[in-house]
DNA sequence: GTAATATCGGCAAGCGCTTTCAAGACGCAA
DNA sequence: TTGCGTCTTGAAAGCGCTTGCCGATATTAC
């Protein structure tokens, strides 16, 4: 029985009525259709298994329900909180979600914005992947404005300053009060996980951390400043490397959770000349509450995040662009001990 | 600059040939175009940013490219193994991927096989979301055959036993091996963090576990057997109430590594009555890399299934469903030391 | 040089749905 | 009974793309 399965035309047969009719009263959008024709028609779809061909609806109606996300990697290792607050909060609305993985450069993020103006998207969401240079940034932005041109909306979630609505964290006030609660309690040697070089985020957090330590008193030589990969192998690595160079170290800051883990585990693993260097995160994470000992992090309101991101995205248009800025705060774990208390002195190895 | 974005006949204008060229030479798919024309319509293309509308695609095409995962709720805190490797093996393939988070309940999943219909997804893959019940699961297969009905593809990953392509991992297997080995390291008192009662995944690994038991001459006591959630926070108040209950216990075993994570978390959190108890997962997640004691597992070789998957879908639908079963093995790490070296005479509360 | 064949291009007919528009059905006041 | 406004309904015109078919052109063979 390959039967082709049912269209609207098969349907609207079956209840007695015009395709038009059946169109109506399987779309809660239009008025007028009699009640008992509705039921009719419904009884009917019922009956077949109908499905609406959604591409089809979207030719006809120039656009399609929900909300695209883009990301730029489905991490491994732990849930990225910001996809999860998405999901919470467009599944509370109602709303279709479509996530989709781009690559990391920005040729994949471009691609993956066509793409979503190719469906014909309603609201596309994307998370970070901006760059200090601004090359890619430009095609970026053409591509978003083609897509808001093609009646999409756009909603950022990542450092202000482009011209689409945003919900930005204050990735660098948050990293400045880690910075100079880490020097109350006693840290003076940092070093630095700072991910990607150029990426917008990483270099936030990076700045404000250096801000804050030199309000602080504190300095920081750049060679502390290790750049590389966004994620929690490439954190492990790097912090390999701090360990085996010897120098005086007390403290390492990883521009993300998943990075401090990682380095975590890599002193963990060191031996002797990993103990008694505090590590720090940012994001609050939820798998921090499985981690020993718990790890100080800034702490981010990711569900805040999301649920603002949607609001943007279902309000009208504004004719300037939001910008929506949510704060975090400093959450201090175990992984920091405070050392004005018990003052510890071991390995100053350089 | 209100101009709509461009349609296949502007570009075709622009490249001065008709859309049926237009079309042709943009898609690899058809018949022969001339040099010069190709790359005309191509430059014009760029030069107009030029998009397919997809949907027009789809509905003149008839399906649509790209594989469709539904995936049951999007976790929290750790990534879904699977989820991650679904997305890699896409990304290879070059397929485009769409994630859609439906709800737990068998309602929801019919709900999204049929969304999927509707958009005429080319293959569709389910990952878990069967139950004991078999209510539903009959439902849950008529959306699914209607899908094939109209030329999709399924592949399931899952327990095999339901008529489409199947990819199953040895959850039984895997857990009988990790009862003999806890059992063979000098543990006899042990409580399970089953999940749902009539979660089959969950039921498989639960009956494993207990079948080893048996098999190493170990009874088990239904009351140590707690259902509930198939969640972190769920295993860490089971296992708060195991803990309460003050019932003797020198190891439990949760039928996913994020619950035995949540159950390690409450031991240590329980302070001396949480102490000595060993702890055991499935799945080998990633975080685990990052946790102490390293947890004792199952690993699953994740990327293989997932790959296997994309195997089958891309293949030829045979006339039988086929099922490829894809096995783990036990990894023994901290969480569960062994007792026979260090017998430990601690807290024998009952 | 012409005939036979292979390529390529364009016309037009869909794909399955929505929505405008005009006409029909109905109710009520005059 | 007639006239007019209101509600429903169906015919048909799209939405933007693909593709079968046929004629035009280029290529090769004789």
């Amino acid at each position: 029985m390959d039967s082709r399965s049912p269209r609207l035309v098969d349907v609207a047969r079956r209840a007695g009525v015009s395709t038009a009719t059946a169109s109506r009263a399987l779309n809660p959008t239009t008025r007028g259709v009699r009640d008992a024709n509705r039921a009719r028609v419904l009884a009917a779809a019922e009956e077949l298994g109908y499905t609406t061909n959604l591409a089809a609806q979207t030719v006809a109606r120039g656009r399609t329900r929900g909300v695209t996300l883009i990301v730029k990697a489905m991490p491994d290792d732990y849930a990225n909180p910001m996809v999860a607050g998405v999901v919470n909060a467009t599944h509370r609305e109602g709303l279709p979600l479509n996530l989709v993985v781009a690559g990391s450069g920005t040729d994949d993020l471009v691609r993956a914005i066509d793409a979503a103006r190719g469906r014909r998207a309603q609201v596309l969401m994307t998370i970070g992947g901006r760059f200090v240079d601004d090359r890619g940034t430009d095609k970026m932005v053409t591509a978003l404005e083609r897509y808001e041109a093609d009646g999409g909306r756009v909603v950022l979630i990542t450092q202000p300053g482009l011209p689409f609505d945003t919900v930005a964290y204050a990735n660098r006030e948050g990293a400045k009060e880690l910075a100079r609660t880490l020097v109350e309690l006693g840290y003076e040697h940092f070093a630095i996980l700072a991910g990607f070089a150029n990426g917008l985020t990483q270099r936030d957090r990076t700045q404000g951390f250096l801000e804050g330590l030199a309000e602080s008193g504190v300095e920081l030589s750049a060679d502390r400043v290790v750049t590389g990969d966004f994620t929690r192998d490439a954190a492990y690595a790097a912090a390999g490397d701090l360990v085996r160079r010897g120098i005086r170290l007390d403290a390492i800051f990883a521009v993300n959770d998943a990075m401090a883990l990682g380095a975590l585990s890599l002193l963990r693993d060191a031996g002797p000349r990993g103990q008694g260097v505090a590590v720090a995160g940012f994001d609050d994470i939820k798998a921090l509450r499985d981690v020993t000992p718990g790890l100080t992090t800034v702490h981010l309101p990711w569900d805040d995040v999301a649920a603002e991101a949607i609001r943007l995205a279902l309000s009208e248009r504004p004719a300037e662009p939001r910008v929506s800025v949510v704060r975090g705060h400093v959450v201090v774990r175990e992984s920091t001990p405070d050392r004005r208390m018990h003052p510890t002195a071991e390995g100053e190895t350089t």
